[in-house]
Formats: C-alpha cells, sequence, structure tokens
DNA sequence: CAGTGGTCTAGACCACGCA
DNA sequence: GCGTGGTCTAGACCACTGA
C-alpha cells in the first residue's frame, strides 16, 4: 500500500478514536510530513484523501479541520465513489433467490443500440429475473447484454450472479455506471411477479454499465417494489 | 487557474476534436510534459483530474486511453462532483414559481433533532413550499432548517430561492448532501397540492444538506410528481 | 528488457487568513 | 507579517505491460 494511503488510513484513526476532535483543526502539513516521515506533497495527498471521504475540509490559509459530520463517516477503510447504494427493507440472514422468466438471444432496438454503443447486427442475450428475498418477490428485471462482450451467459448463470459472472469467470474489470430513478406506475407483468396492487407504486430504475474502457455491457430496468427498496446517495458539491 | 487544470483542460479539448480518438492511446507523460513545458507530475495530476471524469482510463505500464463513452462527458469543462441531478419533463423557458403553504417556527421533533444534529431547545424554521413549472405543479417540498444555523428567512425569500439566500446574502459554502429516494403512494396533501389521483405515484426525496464544515443546515422531504420528475446520477465504481 | 504509469522527495514560491 | 494550505519542479525508484 502507498505512503499517502497509509497515512491517511492514520489519520482517519485518529479521527475515529476523537484523538482528533470534531470541529477542531488538525496538525498543520509540516508537523504531519515531520511525525510521519514523509514529505509534505504526501501529507497533502493523504489529506485530499480524506477530504474526498467527507472526514476533514482545508481552509487555505486558515489550516485543516474535522467535519462536524466526519464520525458518520469514518467507520469503513477510505474508499470514495462507492456513493450509491439499493438498501433492502430487511437485511438478515435472508435468501437471495432468482427466477428467470425469459431468457431469448436477439437483435437490439433502436434504444439498445443506442445505449449499449451497437448496431442493429449485433446480437444480444435478453433476460427478464424476478429477485426474491426471503421468499417474497422484491424486484424484476428486465436486461440485455451484448453476446460480444460478455459471452457464455447461461440459464446457470442468471440463476447464480451475472456480476459474480463476468468478475470472476471472465476477469472482466468493471468501470461506472449511469441510472436514471423514477417513480412508476406497476405494468402487468409487475403485478402478476411483484404481486402489486392497481395502487401501489414501483421504484423504476434505468441503468447502464461500462467496462472500464468505457464500452457499456449492461442495459436495464429494474422495477422495485417501493415497500422493499430505496435508493440512497451522496453528493459530494464542490 | 493552476497549471494542471489548463493542462487538463486542452487534452480534454483533443479529445473532444478527436485529435485523441476513442479507444486509443494518447502520448505518454514523459512526452507531454515535454510539450506543455511542465514536470511529469502536473501532468499525472492532469491526467487524475480526466481520469475522475471519466474521459481516460490508465494502465500501468501500458499507457493511458481514451474510453469509448468518452464524448458523452467531454461536452462541458471538468468539474466533477455534480454528478447528480434532478431532471424536470419541461425544460424551455418555462417560468418557475414557488407557493409558500406554510412557514412557522418551532422546536424540532426526534428525527429532525438527529438529522440536523441539534438538540431540542433548537428553534428551527418549517415551511412547505408547492413549486410550479409553467403553471402546472410538480412537487411539494417540507423543509425544516435551524434558525441559528441560516438566520433571516423570510416569506419573500421563500418566494424567490432560499439556496440563493443562503450563498449570495450570508455567503455561506455548501458541501456535501445525503439523499434518499423512493416510490410512494401520495398524501391527501399531495393530492390536494399536486393534483395527484389515487393511483398516481409520487417520487419521494429525503434529504440533508450540509455545510462545508459538515454542519448539517437543511432537512427536507419532497414529493414529485412521477410523471414530471426523475433523478440521474453517475457512480464511480473505482 | 525497454517503455510506461505510480509514488516519493526536498525545496521553492505563491495565495490566503488572521492578528 | 507570520503561519497555513496550494502548486510546481527535477530527479529518482519501483511496478507493471508487452514484445
Amino acid at each position: 500500500m502507498p505512503k499517502y494511503k497509509e497515512v491517511a488510513e492514520k489519520i482517519r484513526e485518529r479521527i475515529k478514536s476523537k484523538e482528533y476532535a470534531v470541529d477542531e483543526r488538525i496538525p498543520d502539513q509540516h508537523s504531519l510530513a515531520e511525525e510521519f516521515g514523509t514529505s509534505r506533497v504526501t501529507i497533502k495527498r493523504a489529506l485530499d484523501l480524506l477530504t474526498t471521504a467527507g472526514l476533514v475540509y482545508t481552509i487555505q490559509g486558515s489550516g485543516t479541520y474535522v467535519k462536524r459530520n466526519a464520525l458518520l463517516q469514518a467507520q469503513s477503510s477510505i474508499q470514495i465513489g462507492h456513493n450509491v447504494g439499493l438498501t433492502t427493507a430487511i437485511q438478515d440472514e435472508v435468501e437471495l433467490e432468482s427466477k428467470v422468466i425469459r431468457f431469448d438471444v436477439r437483435f437490439p432496438d433502436e434504444t439498445e443500440q443506442q445505449q449499449l454503443m451497437i448496431n442493429k447486427e449485433t446480437p444480444i442475450y435478453h433476460y427478464q429475473r424476478l429477485r426474491i428475498l426471503g421468499g417474497r418477490p422484491y424486484s424484476l428485471e428486465n436486461t440485455v447484454v451484448p453476446v460480444n462482450t460478455i459471452p457464455g451467459i447461461t440459464e446457470e448463470v442468471l440463476k447464480d450472479s451475472v456480476y459474480r459472472y463476468i468478475r470472476e469467470e471472465l476477469s472482466i474489470v468493471f468501470g461506472d455506471n449511469r441510472q436514471i430513478v423514477r417513480a412508476a406506475k406497476p405494468t402487468a407483468t409487475d403485478k402478476k411477479y411483484l404481486d402489486c396492487k392497481d395502487d401501489d407504486p414501483v421504484l423504476e430504475v434505468e441503468k447502464i454499465m461500462f467496462l472500464k474502457s468505457g464500452v457499456p455491457f449492461e442495459y436495464s430496468t429494474v422495477h422495485h417494489r417501493f415497500d422493499m427498496v430505496e435508493m440512497s446517495f451522496i453528493n459530494q458539491d464542490n
């Protein structure tokens, strides 16, 4: 592990253990450099990490301070970016199941061509899965994936985890993803599989996943039961 | 403007103008340093910016490459973090109006105390606003704000923009915010003001806004008409 | 093994806050 | 004007990729 990450980790510990108190100024970069036996640049990089992680903020000419809400974020190791999450109501030791409703290969329609940046002759997998948590259905996925990019998908893979297959079997590295979230009325399919009543809304999430190289490899629209799923995220407004 | 940002900006232009083509390798850091008359460290910082912006990716030992989907992000100037947005269906030249439904001062309940990190004797403003776009109501806000942190809110301010007031009149600097998004059934108030039918869902957004110092200054729950608002965001999964 | 990116240093200068 | 953070350099070493 590089030195700047080590230093950042140590400072994070100090904040967590309240050695550096909330709302207070921490020692200046020169002192820290001396203490940790590094150059000041390295200290600066460490503090930049902690700034992005939301633990501290700096005022030029004044100092570096611990944020009032730092302890909320100080729990886990430093890893920025991981800031969008799906939360399901039930969490503990409940069995996650996937039921494959549909599994085809076909050519993409216009929207799919655009979103996946492929032409109309590039074959895609198309599958629909019902996700079940502790016996209760909670979301219905509709997904298309280019065969060229992610080859070898089988019904077996769909019952397990597609992402695990891509990561572990194909050793492909993920990149960003873009999502759009809406509230929507349930479709006929939703009512059938998610057991929605007529006036039960669904949380609709449209998503494109990219590889590290920027190649889109999955385009999906998921309907979640409104009473079992919410989405949370942190927005860094720099 | 610092040199590393200038360099990043120039490289961004080259990608946008296709001088550096998508999926191709760009010149190595040593050459770029020479060309721009900077040290290699400065080039590295510039490339880091572009990486975070989603324009390029690096493979150690191999080079720096333009991402396949780079042109999507290359439009505007470099500014990361601004990655969560509210999109309203109608955009062009439509008048935005705010109708104040309620405006009080009171003490906070338990949830509000927790979210705003204040005690039960800290007074808060509490207001409810209906937002109207081109004559059509589209969202209903319910907001609480500590009087100490943001003093001087008036009905006049509410009719204009609270954020503009905070930024410009009080010259206070914003920081992060956290949001939770859900689909929900309309409440009686929603039906009345947003003109929702019984089976029209709403998009519920619960939000806490923080100052740069990490002090929370606003806690709100907003209900949006499902057919006028959606939320989009980019997730950097590093 | 040559080329490329990732990290680190010591020292310098500048911009800003604050007394 | 002093102390603080922000930027920059020149040069070094290491880790990794790919021929």
